[in-house]
DNA sequence: AGACAGGCCGCAATCGTTTGCGAAGTCAGG
DNA sequence: CCTGACTTCGCAAACGATTGCGGCCTGTCT
């Protein structure tokens, strides 16, 4: 009786614990479940407990899901694991959906959106019953296209233009206000912008709150001064700072689009002599890990990452249980870690 | 007909392939499949083919796993995701595993026995295939239990006492002469170990090694000079060091077990206000990413983390498809990074 | 005593696919 | 024309769990 699992073992089936039990599977199955178990005796029911126990009895989840196309599953599509940002969020949402019963299914898309249709294809197949996402482009089709299916889904760290989703991010405009009001009030007056991708939703909200914040310090707003990296990486962030060095404006900080970035414009300050912070401050966004040993440290501002996660997993549960409840969306606190990377800049 | 997925959207099945190209399911079914496709009139498999593809016939692996038991998975267990070593392991893991049309499941155990022996029961009633293993402890009865009952399994950077399993690891033993052979040949005599935990097979290779490098240098072998973490973390690491400092025992570089080890040495060096590498060299192991941005950037032994990964798929591959074949084991070769956290001792 | 309600439980279908077995049909050889 | 060997395909039984439906039994009411 049983059925072989991997290995060479075998695993008592719901009929090995209603043969015990002297009674039909189907009272077995209705005494394991916790929501039907009001329907068979009690006395029965402890049998066939005590039988399912005595055999390590596991019910199997790919037969159940085969029945009831559930699988207490949800996929979670990450563009790179290799991004210190995302373990923790992947943490925090991996200890909530435990929690609740369910799994998480990861998968790497490596910012490939072929790669993520099949990786998403492959997740639906398995029937996962909803979906986090953190490779929202602004505009993007596959997404509108499963929304429109009704698959349960939230965003996290990024939106998608026009498409009423549940989110939750950061707080791009106070997280840059920080970083912008501590680098004027440590005197510089001309900043610069290493924005992200302009096609994903974060590098617009946080050249915006970037203009925002200068104007808001009576600040002129040099559009030379903001310049787009092709993606949120170290070498796109050096590839724009050399563009911007090379243009010839003059500034004396940088409010780079995320620590990545920020840490491109290490490699490029060795390259071209200057020091920092004296020559020039750079402030990040995210707080990685390691920031702190970092030559300097890089001062940046701080989210919630675990938080993140289990923001986004709450939402994505709240959604799977009630789908037609109006998207949420959720904006986390950040606040400003300062470092060695920032200073007064340097009185000519 | 079809059945619905998640949404609101239905998907087709294998009737509607034979319904669409008018012959029975089974045929149908082994048309699909290329193995039993020469079962089928050439002509027939053409139509139901063609069916299939007109409405987007993709099969059910739910379904499927539950008839053949078979799932195109495999396991992957991991101690911690937010450990920078593990995401280049995981993709090259996943790159050789999608190409040969497996997934792989990523769970997390916290480093957690009672979480491990959780997650991997889930993993295993899924019908995953394999696991690849990355917690493994020198004694681990759950694994030794695994083996017995003929899962297959390949352990990465870790191996198990007393148990033939196929493993991939980094070849300690010329890491760590290399990283001594360095000091030693910047004029270091006494070189301290801040050994990874002994309970893990690569602490105490490691541990070893770096006893044999001295005795090749000719150096003593001061027992006082090696203490033990208690975990391959930052934080062990300082207390390690700490320790080491207070015993009043002197020497002038470190061989820290890994690369986080040695991170945590730059805290102790912060706080006791010793400099690095003037007043004491420390060197890592692993190349972690970012370690040339560090204060001071950190020397190290490199390992091909990407590789071990891709090895360790082609092992598990292996072992699944001939599960009594002697089990290989690989040792990849490290190589010596110089940075600036290395440097000959200050003349008194 | 008969009727009816309700509690418990078994029957059997179902989820979508795979696969052993055997039934047709074709063809060639004797 | 019969036999045997092949192809080609359909039938139906799995895989393990869930669940609508209905049957039996007990107990209560009239």
């Amino acid at each position: 009786m049983g059925t072989p699992k991997i290995g060479r073992v075998t695993t008592p089936t719901l009929r090995d614990v209603a043969l015990i039990a002297g009674v039909h599977p189907a009272t077995a199955s209705r005494a394991l479940n916790p929501l039907t178990r009001p329907q068979v005796n009690a006395e029965t029911a402890r049998k066939v407990l005590r039988a399912a126990e005595s055999i390590g009895y596991q019910p199997n989840p790919i037969a159940r899901s085969l029945k009831t196309a559930r699988s207490s599953t949800i996929g979670l599509v990450i563009p790179d694991l290799t991004n210190p940002l995302f373990p923790p969020i992947v943490r925090g949402i991996e200890d909530v959906l435990n929690a609740a019963g369910y799994n998480a299914w990861i998968v790497n898309t490596d910012n490939d959106p072929d790669r993520e249709e099949t990786q998403i294809e492959s997740l639906r197949s398995r029937q996962v019953e909803g979906l986090i996402v953190a490779t929202a482009r602004r505009n993007h089709p596959l997404l509108v296209q499963l929304h429109a299916q009704g698959v349960p889904m939230v965003l996290v760290n990024r939106r998608v233009d026009g498409l009423d989703l549940p989110s939750v991010t950061a707080d791009d405009d106070t997280g840059i206000g920080l970083a912008v009001a501590h680098l004027v009030e440590q005197g510089h007056t001309r900043i610069a912008h290493l924005a992200g991708p302009q096609g994903t939703s974060t590098g617009v909200s946080r050249a915006r709150a970037f203009r925002n914040a200068l104007l808001d310090h009576g600040l002129v707003n040099d559009a030379a001064l903001t310049v787009e990296c092709g993606y949120w990486s170290e070498s796109e962030g050096a590839i724009a700072l050399r563009k911007l060095l090379d243009s010839g404006t003059t500034f004396t900080a940088i409010v780079a689009g995320n620590d990545l970035i920020a840490l491109g414009c290490y490699d490029v300050f060795a390259e071209r002599g200057l020091h920092c912070p004296d020559d020039m401050s750079v402030i990040g966004f995210n707080e990685m890990p390691f920031l702190d040993k970092m030559r300097p440290p890089l001062s940046t501002v701080a989210i919630p990452q675990y938080d993140i996660g289990v923001e986004a997993a709450r939402l994505l549960l709240d959604t799977i249980e009630e789908p037609d409840r109006h998207a949420r969306s959720i904006l986390l606190a950040p606040s400003l870690v300062v470092r060695s990377s920032t200073a007064p800049p340097l009185s000519r």
